[in-house]
RNA sequence: GGUCGCAUAGCUCAGCUGGGAGAGCACCUGCCUUACAAGCAGGGGGUCAUAGGUUCGAGCCCUAUUGCGACCACCA
């Protein structure tokens, strides 16, 4: 066996060790190939050229999963996603053009933009791809798709066809959130509301034939009376009944437009009358179909007025504001000013106000596709974890209102509808017909693109093949689990399950499981503006990847956000420097072992046979969280047994036998070390995949890597629970006396005899490990049996008696106030058992093992008294 | 306005279906004991936000309150 530097150095060790993965073909689902299937997929790549620490967080999980999975097994299938062709990747690939070459996206030309955006959106992906292997991602990147070639994917192409076929796609001039520095339309999920404080504008509508007389409207938004055709009041409105029906002239634009009632108005916020702009407010529009109210579109797309605002043309939408204003109050119509603080919908990616405007769109009708998605997490055919998302999931889907997939952008997937340059004719279909159908003229494609999200949406069968019946297909779908933050249930989650129930007939995944965010060390969200993010690349350079997973994974629970502390990766660190200490010790005492030879089981002590069936036990806790998605749980058992009972209880058990001289014992202290060791590398592997399959590797040289082992599962036989419980009363023992010695003052280096008298029917709970207490409890000599010592100190335990005659180094008043202070404590225990027992209520109605269990921890502690009593008789 | 989450040791957080509160870091004491000082041994430290309720028994279940956070909707 090799041996291992004392400090582990992960940059030595992490790219030989994925080289070795990836060569072998260790990813693939094909190295169990009769297993069950489990998928798991990663996120559409955002192209950033960048790994962020929140990717990392959930790139760590699911390869934790797949790992696990894969040692279970199963056909584990980890596949990349789709490219994210969005307007986040067209916008870095143009700032790059104007960087690189000076050119804007009209001097380029469409074409010669895609060129360029491809190359790039290589570049990033590719990139990430890079980063993400450093982290130890075992995802199967041979299966790699990348669909934005033929500029809309067949998939796509299918998907939209199939919806459109059966009328769930439609194109419509409606009113859309418009991005005017993107240019382009959003969907409703793409806005953000950010409080701002603004002005509530009273303005005076002249009410025709009434001379003097005037609605007072009041908008927050005045430059959009540019548009109004309308204003509103309640139907039940007295103060204004009398007037609907009537019109006003409509200021600057002498426009007449009608006096109408709807419930939409409230009567109570400022006067009860809105003016009505169908074309520039959502619910304009929508009281505008009501009333047939004309749509009027003021501003052109990059929000400056158009030649319908007359004399305000040309003017940017917040300088007309002013002007319009002035203007108003200049002819004595604006009555008031408010302050007033209001949400101001922004493009989720420039921070642009939003501007709403009737445009021609498509849109994917919602409420048919709506239901069966509802139902499918109502009955748990894919269940959320934690169970409470599911709530802003149904407060999501239940108030759904039509999807606007089309974006004004280049990079992405086009439309695949065609129009007649001649007589208009639409005509939807993979491929661009050569001329019109109907009139022979020549066709031309949409020009916009499908929001990123519509084609993300198919990712859980689309990197499956679909629509080709692939074997994968057949094999993976519907996926097992996605792993992914709860900030992106709207855009992605709810659109991949109701497009896996519509084109595959099935949800996509059984399980969601939702993580929170990363914040950095004081809580904060990262941010660009604060500069507080993390680049995990970093923490691998300095820590190593196993350690930044660990960092990662621990305390955390489903759904909570956790922080990022560089304390934390240190510990983690430390922690694999522990396992590279304990492999150390290992490879020096195993040298003359062989595994191979057969064990004669009866050589196996107590000791042994503990801790073989404490890591039994372990890995099955371990097995039982991680099935329940309880990484941080899982991950934190490992740690302490690995730690606590693996390295500071065995290794030290066993150095007697190592260092003896009897060769059976010796063989049988290897072969349980070996093997225990083995099982922890097998459970740590999904964690700590680079340190545990070095160590593997050098322990078992010409076996398969560690990344393809057995997962240690449960077994019975190696089920011990009589050794269990004895070795926990020597670990029990062995701490007594330790914490007297400290108590007392005692250095270790004083040494002396130690007495041990066991309580009846427990001796060979001792028997044969007296050099363990030597070594454990530093006593110079161990003699089992009974005694009757006078001046020494004294501990009990339930199974033991243990007695330290130091005569020159006791103080006799000091160890019998310990030894009072002992006594009152299990006193204590003993009252407060007492009371609990004799509540007639508890003793009536508690289970009865849980009354049982009082009633034995009682006569334990009324035995340890006796001892204690006796103990300090001969001290006195 | 609606919904949800969080409040546990000095700090960061775990705590599964209710049966005597845990970890890491920090702190105190003693140790370079041949795997490990990125370590070993021992120790201190918590009215589990507040007030009620259910129960034999509540950190956990119910109600209310306070503080913090998130999401959705949005009245011009």
């Amino acid at each position: 066996m090799k041996q291992l530097d004392k400090i582990y150095e992960p940059s030595k060790v992490e790219s030989r060790i994925y080289e070795m993965w990836e060569k072998g073909g260790y990813f693939r689902p094909e190295v169990n190939p009769d297993g069950e299937a489990y998928t798991i997929m990663m996120p559409p790549p955002n192209i950033t050229g960048q790994l962020h620490i929140g990717h990392a967080f959930t790139m760590t999980m699911q390869d934790i999963l797949t790992r696990y999975q894969r040692m279970c097994g199963k056909a584990a299938l980890w596949l990349p996603g789709e490219d994210h062709a969005s307007i986040a990747t067209e916008v870095k690939v143009l700032e790059k053009i104007r960087k690189d070459e000076g050119l804007t996206k009209q001097d380029l030309g469409r074409e010669a933009f895609l060129e360029r955006a491809q190359e790039w959106s290589t570049f990033y992906r590719n990139r990430i791809a890079t980063q993400l292997r450093r982290l130890g991602s075992s995802c199967d990147w041979s299966r790699e798709r990348f669909t934005m070639d033929e500029g809309c994917s067949n998939a796509v192409k299918e998907a939209f066809m199939r919806l459109y076929d059966k009328g769930l796609i439609y194109r419509a001039n409606r009113i859309i959130n418009w991005c005017p520095n993107c240019k382009t339309a959003l969907s409703d999920a793409e806005v953000e509301y950010e409080e701002a404080p603004g002005h509530l504008w009273r303005l005076k509508y002249p009410i025709k034939g009434r001379d003097g007389e005037y609605m007072i409207v009041a908008t927050t938004r005045p430059e959009t009376m540019l548009g109004d055709s309308g204003v509103a009041v309640h139907p039940e409105d007295e103060r204004y009944s009398h007037l609907v029906g009537a019109t006003v002239m409509l200021p600057l634009m002498d426009r007449e437009i009608p006096i109408i009632a709807d419930e939409y108005v409230e009567m109570d916020f400022g006067t009860g009358c809105v003016k009505m702009t169908p074309s520039h407010d959502p619910n304009d529009f929508e009281v505008g179909l009501r009333h047939r109210l004309e749509q009027i579109r003021v501003m052109n797309d990059d929000a400056t007025i158009n030649e319908l605002g007359g004399k305000y043309c040309g003017m940017d939408r917040y300088e007309a504001r002013k002007a319009i204003v002035a203007d108003l109050d200049a002819m004595g119509l604006l009555d008031g000013i408010e302050d007033i603080n209001h949400n101001v919908g922004k493009c989720y990616r420039c921070s642009t106000d939003i501007e709403p405007i009737t445009s021609l769109q498509w849109f994917v009708k919602m409420d048919v596709l709506a239901e069966p998605a509802i139902n499918v997490v109502k009955d748990s055919t894919t269940a959320f974890v934690p169970d409470r998302f599911k709530k802003i999931y149904f407060n999501w889907m239940e108030n759904i209102k039509d999807w606007c997939i089309s974006r004004q952008l280049w990079w992405g997937h086009q439309i695949p509808a065609y129009y007649c340059d001649d007589c208009g004719e639409m005509i939807v279909a993979k491929d661009m017909p050569e001329t019109c159908p109907k009139c022979g003229g020549k066709m031309h494609q949409d020009e916009d693109v499908l929001d990123t999200w519509f084609s993300s949406a198919l990712w859980p069968f689309s990197t499956l093949g679909w629509p080709e019946k692939t074997p994968d297909l057949e094999k993976f779908y519907p996926n097992d689990v996605l792993v992914t933050g709860f900030d992106i249930i709207f855009f992605w989650v709810a659109r991949m399950i109701f497009s896996g129930i519509e084109y595959m007939g099935e949800t996509p995944f059984h399980h969601v499981y939702m993580h929170g965010l990363v914040r950095d060390h004081l809580g904060r969200k990262m941010s660009k503006s604060l500069g507080n993010g993390i680049d995990p690349l970093e923490v691998i350079d300095e820590y190593g990847a196993d350690a930044l997973r660990y960092a990662l994974i621990t305390g955390n629970s489903a759904g909570n956000d956790t922080r990022f502390r560089d304390e934390k990766v240190q510990a983690s660190r430390n922690f694999a420097n522990k396992i590279n200490n304990a492999a150390r010790f290992l490879m020096m005492n195993l040298e003359d072992f062989d595994p191979k030879k057969e064990l004669d089981p009866s050589t196996l002590t107590n000791i042994d046979k503990w801790i073989i069936s404490r890591t039994n036990e372990v890995a099955g806790q371990i097995t039982a969280n991680l099935d329940k998605y309880e990484l941080g749980i899982a991950l934190e058992k490992a740690y302490n047994f690995i730690w606590t009972e693996f390295c500071d209880w065995y290794i030290e058990f066993v150095k007697t036998r190592l260092n003896g001289d009897d060769p059976v014992a010796r063989f049988a202290a290897q072969h349980t070390l070996f093997n225990t060791f083995n099982d922890i590398l097998k459970m740590l592997h999904p964690f700590m995949p680079f340190i545990t399959e070095e160590i593997y590797s050098s322990m078992n040289e010409g076996e398969d890597p560690l990344i393809i082992a057995r997962w240690p599962f449960y077994d019975e036989s190696k089920n011990f629970p009589k050794e269990q419980n004895e070795v926990s009363e020597i670990i029990e023992g062995i701490r007594a006396i330790r914490n007297v010695r400290a108590t007392m003052n005692i250095p270790p280096s004083k040494k002396a005899t130690l007495y041990i008298s066991p309580k009846e029917g427990c001796s060979d709970i001792y028997e044969g490990n007296e050099e363990i207490f030597m070594k454990l409890a530093s006593a110079e000599e161990v003699i089992i049996g009974e005694n009757d010592i006078e001046n020494a100190l004294s501990v009990v335990t339930n199974t033991a008696s243990y007695k330290m005659p130091l005569d020159e180094l006791i103080d006799k008043q000091k160890e019998l106030d310990r030894l009072e202070n002992e006594r009152k404590k299990t006193q204590d225990e003993i009252d407060r058992l007492n009371k609990k027992l004799s509540n007639e209520n508890f003793v009536a109605k508690a289970k009865p093992e849980v009354v049982a269990g009082e009633r034995e921890k009682l006569a334990k502690y009324e035995a340890l008294m006796a001892d204690i009593i006796a103990n300090i008789e001969k001290m006195k």
